[in-house]
DNA sequence: TAAGATGGTCAACGTGGTTGTCCAAAACGT
DNA sequence: ACGTTTTGGACAACCACGTTGACCATCTTA
């Protein structure tokens, strides 16, 4: 019957695997060839708001360590910035510099052509169908970023 | 305007790692706590007849030094066997040991039974339709197995 | 005020991937 | 046949990211 069960993981993978890599792709002839598919997740968690490593490791689903190591990149590559907490000596807020929002909206827009070109190709109801059959059966689950050491680990 | 183009990839991911997932959680409950998900597709690209270090890394997408470092730690797993090549004293054959073919074959039956219940959840012809329209749409692409590397490094 | 919780950083370690280098064995070409 | 590639494998160095454990400064709370 129907198909072979390890087809549908893979197709899930791959077609994961081609939106990020469109996204990447499109962001590197911008301007952003050193970010990665990880980074991208990272910047939509920061926020136009801003967060701190705890938090953001929450988020993400990863360690405040982890969370702060992959925030000391994001700084050196000037996608981030971080300044101390006026109310909180603890603290450091991180915040996504111009550079950062701009990549952040980018990803966005080009998210949106990816998906309608997926839409073009098999037509909006289907897609928006399978988006829909996705929900119902993956539930309301959150990402978590820990994919390199989750995948190998 | 339909969803927000964020959320296709986000999905495409949730339901690969939540099938990924179920089955090594599985593998686990049957004695196999040591595999993580990256193992499963060297299984698969391994196969019944076996390899070699050099055409797994092709067939993976990834450098032969890379599969030989998967390989070793399978092997040390006692998951796969290395054995001399009788015809060419270079090559050496890597094939799955008893338990490393017990393992592929559940993780196929596994995946079965995580598609079997996605199909009561949305319906097998939705569950088929959504699987077509992937295939259609991601075209055929081989699944790379660069996964850690390419997400984060 | 003393005790506890919280935010951040450093260090050590493990896994995975990459490139570069080398060697032995097979394949090839003249 | 013999010298010259090519090929399969292994070793080393290096980078990215994840983890846990420890430590310190600061805020919270009892």
């Amino acid at each position: 019957m129907s198909s072979d069960g390890f087809l549908l993981p893979l197709r899930l993978f791959v077609g994961f695997r081609q939106l990020i890599d469109g996204v990447h792709a499109e962001l590197a002839r911008e301007g952003h060839p050193e970010l990665r598919p990880l980074h991208g997740f990272v910047f939509q968690a920061i926020g136009r708001d801003g967060t701190t490593a705890v938090d953001l490791g929450k988020r993400l689903g990863v360690s405040k360590q982890a969370a702060g190591k992959t925030l000391d990149g994001l700084e050196r590559l000037g996608y981030v910035e971080r300044s101390t907490d006026p109310h909180d000596a603890r603290r450091k807020l991180v915040r996504l510099t111009d550079r950062g929002v701009e990549v952040l909206t980018r990803s966005a827009q080009i998210f949106d052509e990816l998906r309608a070109e997926w839409a073009a190709r098999i037509g909006a109801d289907r897609l928006d169908e399978l988006e829909r059959d996705l929900v119902t059966v993956t539930g309301a689950e959150a990402f978590r970023l820990d994919v390199p050491g989750w995948f190998g680990g």
